[in-house]
DNA sequence: GGTGCGATATATCGGTCCGATATATCGAAC
DNA sequence: GTTCGATATATCGGACCGATATATCGCACC
């Protein structure tokens, strides 16, 4: 999760941990939270599989203060690709891991987020129904705070449903899709790089 | 946070710990998630702690498969008030903790219903202009999926803030608020338990 | 020119919680 | 009669949180 989260990052130029963090709260935070006390931990581990380089601040003065800037390196690279493809269920049912998918959309295929976007519709769809079943059932046997609460979970599901779903003809409408003729295995990945 | 939130459900009937998962999976499920090796955990250390009793399927066969019956005890019933007080920054600040608290409000004061719900408030409108900002500084920075991802929490905060509103406004219309001369002390306690 | 404060920056650690896994029974369908 | 999904409890390694500590930087204020 965090390692997907900051090599993606890295991807864009190399930086502190704390900018990382910063980053990533900006971002992410809305739906994802952490702290330092998984940050730099995952950092050294990432250093220690070679995924990136830590970058020194030139010696001498060792009364400098210590600030490390963190560089992905290929391998690090190779690592993202495969953390960001393997993805699995988590990515359709857990909302925080399919929103961590979604902040790197511009590395993946086109075809990979049709995909992801489609299989989270369908399973907030699924919880959608049950929902709407247990509103029904309970409708007589809950107060009403936790009748509010459960009202709630079922809008905001409904709108994160419309969201998808215009999401998903956008990426139809826009860019390059997948037309038939048109290898995808490359689109996609150079997409949006530079702004 | 789960500690408080099975006693809480205790108190309305004793139940098996699966059912424990299955009531508060229907009504906080949609903003909040917990496992089975959190649960058994918690409901042993409960245990430990006299707020709750449990029950074992009456001996004699010991085929019978094993099914526990939690009760919770007057000591968890005052453990849960205390929880449920102390609630500190986290309840305005954790969309989890708030959402548990709002679950459990027909056990508390109008006032202090009041006073969370216009916290909670209060910190969504400061989020709320912080995103807006940053959406301002980063509009040329970052790439259209991570601004679609910025934009959506922004909308979904303002959402938040609207239905605040809704509930603040029906917590001063409702039920028995707090007029000059009423005790709120026993207010509200007892309100819904019928249900 | 000092001093006080908020932001920047790294780090650790106890404890909580997750996710995967194992085991077994029950009811109903076929 | 047996297979299957729901019910039910339990454990465990590892991921992650939250609190805390430390120190420097830049800036304002007088």
């Amino acid at each position: 999760m965090l390692e997907l989260a900051v090599l993606g990052l890295l991807k864009e130029k190399p930086m502190y941990g704390y900018e990382v963090k910063k980053r990533l709260d900006e971002r992410l935070g809305h739906t994802w939270k952490f702290s330092y006390g998984s940050l730099y931990p995952t950092l050294k581990k990432l250093s220690k599989a070679e995924a990136v380089e830590m970058e020194f601040p030139d010696g001498e003065t060792l009364t400098r203060k210590k600030k490390i800037v963190y560089r992905i390196t290929p391998k690090g690279e190779t690592i993202f690709e495969a953390l960001l493809d393997e993805s699995g269920a988590s990515a359709t049912e857990d909302r925080e891991a399919f929103m961590l998918r979604l902040a790197f959309f511009r590395y993946t295929k086109p075809e990979t987020r049709r995909r992801l976007l489609e299989r989270r519709r369908g399973y907030l769809q699924d919880r959608l129904a049950k929902m709407k079943e247990s509103l029904k059932t309970l409708r007589e046997r809950v107060d009403a705070y936790s009748l509010e609460l459960m009202q709630y979970g079922a809008n905001e599901t409904e709108h994160d449903i419309h969201w998808l779903e215009g999401m998903i003809e956008a990426e139809r409408n826009g860019a390059n899709g997948s037309q038939p003729g048109t290898d995808p295995s490359r689109i996609g990945v150079l997409r949006g790089e530079t702004t």
